[in-house]
DNA sequence: GCAAAAGTGTTCACGATACACCCATGG
DNA sequence: CCATGGGTGTATCGTGAACACTTTTGC
């Protein structure tokens, strides 16, 4: 697969390839290293594998793998995702495609597709590292190969937006949880502290959360009221266009995947789209 | 460029190529043929070309282009779309890539990086056609090839959201405006009437409004204040990532393009990278 | 001076914030 | 019975929507 010569190798279509940052919630309060990272709130871990070819070699990088003619972008990622670490994500969305020349730092010329996920904490509760794969928290990254510590920057810059306006935030939750969970959730998030009082009341005003009637103690003291997440009405006309962002969709069973209208990107914005689609917002 | 077989086919990556949505404010009140759209606004025109070549040969389509290694995807978008209209964009950013493996129906699978444009009402302001390129109102399109129509779509989703924390609205004039002209662009844009006199207020208090002092008479009556668009100071680290959305630049000499924030996707974000970046937001 | 468009003022409803408070439970 | 976290009440503030109003211009 030899191109001819420089001008030919120019002109010529550069590779392609999926990467997927996934996120997760780390354990309350761990902060790994005694960094200096405020340790009142839970923080943001992802995985990461261990390069072994060059360039990068032996530098951290985000998940990733090839493209198929027969898959969906979203199946490259999910393929590259669970062959990698062997996780099953609650949200998936595509984020942003790179294709910068000299991204690849002497590497031949790549263009990544880049995809994020998020997965539940009991997922990566242990958050075991295998050989080549390692969890790592958001405050406290190891260098990072090619553009990818932009690319990660990017996706928490998206999550961050993102909570405000969609469920995103359970996905990091399992299928029920308390309104203390969640408002964790939100603080490791967003970095900071936010009033429990307010934050419970427009949580149950937004109408999107229902009451399961269970209860469920967290600490050593009240049991609390454990809700699941239940998208109000959808009212949505029925046109489903295939692999097009902001058409949401059921995931691996019985996750249902958040989507989202394009603000600011919105600004961008999209979601599975294997299974039965099933429009949002 | 035979592959040997389906299987080597299938597992094969896909073509990869970059598309352009391309939008401009139509003149006033044109409507065209006088179809039930609401007459009352300007609308969104954009430019298509007719495929010349199988699947979908005679369609209409988004111009496009083909990807190279030495060139930034935004780069390429940039010389599809100066290619095959001609035309300068005053703003130009990721829309989003689809790869569904059927959206080619019947041709080789192909992944669109698509890029979405924003140019000047007068670079189009004669709405002239070409022999294979055409504009279209927003709500006249004919039918499109491949999943086009659903591209476009999203585009004009976003440009929705967009408008609310961003100021591609201004992008779609000339680099000063009144601020009637420039209710007129969020009234086409909303597709709804907008009270005027707290539309002026909200864009005043904005800050980003500047005085030129001038006067400019549209109708017949009294001259209104000419504004010129200047985000407020640019608090933001000197953090540069090259390709990276989010960071705007410059662009084609002075025109400045915006970034945001990836709400709603934000989606998604980003803006021009070819010149010299300067952050904001 | 009248029509049309530019530009200003005033009111109201609602949502977000701050923070004081009561209730349920386990030890 | 008390500490801890679950859960509620309430006053205040800022923003956006509605709409009445004044001012400036051209004919």
């Amino acid at each position: 697969m030899g191109f001819g010569n420089v001008s030919e190798r120019r002109s010529a279509p550069p590779q392609v390839g999926v990467s997927v940052v996934i996120l997760a919630l780390g354990p309350r309060g761990a902060d790994d290293t005694g960094t200096a990272s405020n340790a009142a709130h839970s923080q943001l871990w992802m995985p990461l594998v261990k390069r072994v070819r060059q360039p990068f070699m032996g530098s951290w990088a985000l998940p990733g793998g090839h493209l198929r003619a027969d898959r969906s972008l979203e199946q490259s990622a999910f393929e590259a995702l669970e062959s990698t670490t062997a996780l099953h994500p609650r949200y998936l969305e595509q984020l942003y495609t790179f294709g910068d020349p000299n991204r690849s730092h002497g590497g031949l010329p790549m263009v990544s597709i880049v995809y994020w996920a998020l997965v539940e904490q009991s997922e990566a509760v242990d958050f075991e590292d295998g050989d080549n794969v390692r969890w790592f928290p958001e405050h406290d990254l190891p260098q990072l190969a090619f553009d990818h510590r932009a690319i990660i920057d990017y996706a928490l810059e998206r999550l961050r937006s993102k909570i405000e306006y969609s469920d995103v935030a359970t996905r990091l939750l399992g299928p029920t949880f308390t309104l203390r969970q969640l408002h964790d959730v939100y603080e490791a998030i967003a970095g900071q502290s936010i009033d429990l009082a307010n934050f419970r009341r427009k949580m149950l005003a937004s109408g999107d959360l229902e009451d399961t009637g269970e209860k469920r103690r967290e600490g050593r003291q009240r049991p609390a009221a454990v809700y699941r997440y239940v998208p109000k009405e959808q009212v949505n006309d029925t046109v489903q266009r295939a692999g097009i962002p902001g058409s949401p969709s059921s995931y691996a069973g019985d996750h249902a995947v958040a989507s989202l209208d394009p603000r600011h990107n919105a600004a961008h914005d999209d979601a599975l789209a294997p299974l039965t689609p099933s429009a949002q917002r």
